[in-house]
DNA sequence: ATAGGGTTAG
């Protein structure tokens, strides 16, 4: 351009800028930013977005807030900043600079509301989306399509089918004009709330309103069927996808790796993965980890631990979903010591254990009378500040049950319910009652049942089971005769 | 005409 003696205007740059964004060049585009200053061509609120909008993209939404202050900053400046923020689920913040745009007088307009709703959403918490939705009224800005989808997604998550379709209803009455991912929003959601019917007369409907279906309509209903049982459907929808034209890509590839694993069809699951280096979408570790997953539940473990060892030549590196399925693997077909292998493995290469490994390895112990380690276990897990769950919970009562320490169990109990975290469902009472027949006696079990009859916990099979052996083993034959009696009398 | 902000699936 210089040569043909062209000067570059603010076009020039800006258009230079997003490329060096683009390619994760930001301080580079941060240089060029002084250098526009110094050649005469200063930025404007262009460049500043797109350098803005790209450092929050990469995770860098505070050295972003830094370069804003430096000049007033106008809307699109602001909404990078906030989706910056919802990213990272800094909702607090994400409310500061909303705040301190209205007290600029730089009106956040609907992207800017419509950000903040999602991520409310996101999060689960529909209430203060809704809350938001109605500030955003009374301000007079109009939702749109993005904000309506947003809010459907949040009714969906908190399984809100009544709410969800409400306000899709509302929407279309609003004249906003549903679009390929509002669509895709509806049938997900219907989808995984376990309405399949629903889901498939959208997806009908969707071509009747000449919206065309993506990848993601696709691979939502193929997610939908096999995650419903109904296999055949889901590769159904695979042909009419491939038939419509639409290129699959690496999810759609990936729901179907587990459609065909449902299928016991590993040998093609695996060739439908070697395919995806060929068809330019090569698989990744969600790809390998429903590949092993399918593996693990059909009991071949052994082919689950090889492709393990396999994914490194896919430039997979194993997470740690992989590492939990094949313990749950290797523990159910008692392979203890190629699980306690794995461990050490992880430990290797520091793995973060999460909720999910610790209850799948204390489950593993407690099946191998491993009660002394179970609740090590879950010092550890304390420790390093993983929060214990329901199973949890079960897992350790039985360790505390097993051991004889059954007082220290009904005790442990009682404090975590008193908290209000945790609700005793039957079959903790029955792990309990076990503990209880076994080591202070029948009669006192039986105060313990009249105790949760009373909280209207009722005894399944189980927990008859666990009482009528309690009586045979401690009281000869004629206790468990009664407690036959008292459930024949009854039911 | 060429540059900037938000929604979906494994």
């Amino acid at each position: 351009m210089k040569g043909e003696g062209l000067e570059p205007n603010v076009f020039t740059y800006n258009i230079l800028l997003k490329a060096l964004c683009k390619n994760g060049k930001v301080d580079g585009a941060c240089k060029l930013l002084v250098e526009m200053s110094n050649k005469g061509c200063p930025p404007d609120d262009v460049s500043y977005t797109t350098i803005i909008s790209s450092m929050c993209k990469s995770g860098e939404v505070d050295k972003a807030k830094e370069l804003a202050l430096r000049f007033e900053p106008v809307v699109p400046v602001y909404n990078a900043l906030i989706h910056g923020m919802c990213r990272e689920y800094r909702i607090q913040e994400a409310f500061d600079l909303m705040n301190e745009m209205v007290d600029k007088g730089v009106d956040p307009n609907v992207i800017s509301y419509s950000t903040v709703i999602s991520c409310l959403s996101d999060m689960g918490n529909i209430d203060l989306s809704l809350a938001v939705f109605g500030q955003m009224f009374v301000r007079g800005c109009s939702p749109n399509v993005h904000t309506f989808t947003s809010l459907i997604k949040g009714y969906f998550l908190r399984g809100r089918l009544g709410d969800a379709l409400g306000l899709w209803n509302l929407m279309i009455r609003e004249g906003v004009w549903p679009n390929v991912v509002s669509y895709n929003t509806l049938i997900h959601g219907l989808c995984s709330n376990g309405n399949m019917d629903e889901a498939i007369s959208v997806w009908n409907q969707m071509e009747r309103d000449f919206v065309r279906p993506n990848v993601t309509t696709y691979s939502t209903m193929i997610n939908g069927f096999a995650k419903s049982g109904d296999l055949i459907s889901a590769c159904e929808v695979w042909n009419k996808m491939i038939n419509c034209g639409c290129r699959p890509n690496v999810v759609a590839y990936t729901c179907m790796v587990d459609v065909l694993c449902q299928m016991s069809m590993f040998d093609q699951a695996f060739d439908l993965i070697d395919s995806m280096i060929a068809d330019g979408c090569p698989p990744t570790v969600v790809t390998f980890n429903n590949f092993i997953k399918g593996l693990c539940r059909s009991g071949r473990v052994e082919w689950a631990m090889s492709v393990l060892y396999q994914m490194e030549k896919y430039k997979c590196l194993p997470n740690i979903r992989t590492y939990n399925e094949l313990l749950d693997g290797l523990f159910k077909v008692n392979a203890f010591r190629e699980a306690c292998g794995l461990i050490r493995e992880m430990e290797e290469k520091e793995a973060e254990l999460n909720l999910v490994t610790y209850n799948t390895i204390m489950y593993g112990f407690s099946f191998q009378g491993m009660n002394q380690q179970v609740l090590q276990l879950l010092g550890k897990m304390l420790v390093n500040g993983v929060k214990p769950d329901d199973i949890t919970v079960n897992i350790t009562v039985n360790a505390y049950c097993k051991l004889g320490k059954v007082r220290t169990a009904i005790r442990v109990l009682d404090n975590i319910t008193a908290e209000k975290e945790f609700c005793a469902d039957i079959i903790t009472h029955t792990i309990v009652l076990w503990g209880i027949c076994n080591w202070l006696g029948t009669e006192e079990a039986i105060v313990y049942l009249h105790e949760m009859l009373k909280k209207g916990i009722f005894p399944n099979i189980a927990t008859w089971n666990v009482l009528v052996r309690g009586f045979f083993s401690n009281l000869g034959h004629m206790g468990p005769i009664r407690i036959l009696d008292d459930i024949l009398g009854t039911q």
